[in-house]
DNA sequence: GGCCTTC
DNA sequence: GAAGGCCAACGCTCT
DNA sequence: AGAGCG
């Protein structure tokens, strides 16, 4: 009765690939009444929009297998386990259309990661519980000199996206300065990011510090409403600033 | 969620 | 067929 | 090195 309770498995025809979806009628967000097929639906209807923020880009997983229920929670840094976790290399036996890039840490480790091409990677990816994708700054073509520096907004307790706006409009003037182009989205619940397209010219540690003292001169400019200390304790009311996301 | 082993 | 175990991330920042 | 953060 295992597999009955959440529906029998179902077969998806997503631009003509076919994606299994297992346990279709499981509930993944109980308050909103949304299953794990409404999801894998949903994913395929804004799939145009989802392959072009994560099209060739290595992407970790962030994979909710028993929904967002309540008490559900990140496996912890220290490994205390949870019920959800973070993937970053492929699945054994992932299906043929999905494509991988290897990529090489500071550390010196690699990892084969998934490389979104199309939408049927993303119901794919859905299927096995992925909630968020978290696409890397750089696409398969050069894996070590991004293409996109990020300014990633997030608002903290006190302030929501309002603020961010507020912030995305300073930024905007300060781009403008600076000849750059920023194209924003909206991130989690009520962040932004702002991608700023370069040219896959310099490496991580150079982008990141563009994206440092960006944030540091928006931080000079608006003290009121940027702060971009790393210190949780010490951010305030205020919109963080987060160049760690380079 | 998927795979593997064990009962 | 059912049930249980195991696996599924990484690095930067600051003191 | 260890704790805090994404
Ligand atoms: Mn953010
Ligand atoms: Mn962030």
């Amino acid at each position: 009765m295992a597999v009955s309770r959440y529906g029998e498995p179902l077969e998806l025809d997503v631009s003509g690939r076919a994606v299994r979806v297992s346990s279709p009628e499981r509930v993944y967000f109980p308050e909103a009444g949304v299953t794990k097929i409404d999801l894998v639906r949903y994913y395929i209807a804004v799939a145009d929009g989802a392959v072009r923020a994560l099209r060739q880009r290595p992407t970790t997983l962030e994979r909710w297998p028993n929904g967002v229920v309540e008490g559900a929670q990140l496996t912890q840094r220290d490994g205390t386990p949870g019920d959800a976790f973070y993937q970053k290399r492929v699945p054994r036996n992932a299906p043929d259309y999905v494509q991988t890039t290897r990529i090489t840490f500071p550390s010196g480790r690699t990892a084969d990661e998934i490389c979104v091409t199309e939408a049927a990677v993303v119901a794919w990816a859905v299927n096995l519980g992925t909630i968020t994708f978290h696409p890397w700054p750089v696409r398969g073509s050069d894996v070590d000199h991004p293409d996109e520096l990020r300014i990633d907004l997030d608002p903290q307790t006190g302030t929501g996206f309002a603020e961010a706006v507020a912030v995305a409009g300073e930024a905007r003037a300060l781009l403008g300065e600076l000849g750059w182009i920023g194209w924003p989205k909206t991130s989690g619940g009520r962040g932004l990011h702002i991608y700023v397209r370069i040219e896959p010219r310099w490496t991580f540690t150079q982008v990141r510090h563009a994206a440092i003292a960006f944030a540091r001169e928006l931080e000079r400019r608006r003290p009121d409403l940027v702060t971009t200390s790393w210190w949780k304790e010490e951010r305030g009311a205020k919109v963080f600033i987060d160049y760690n996301q380079n």
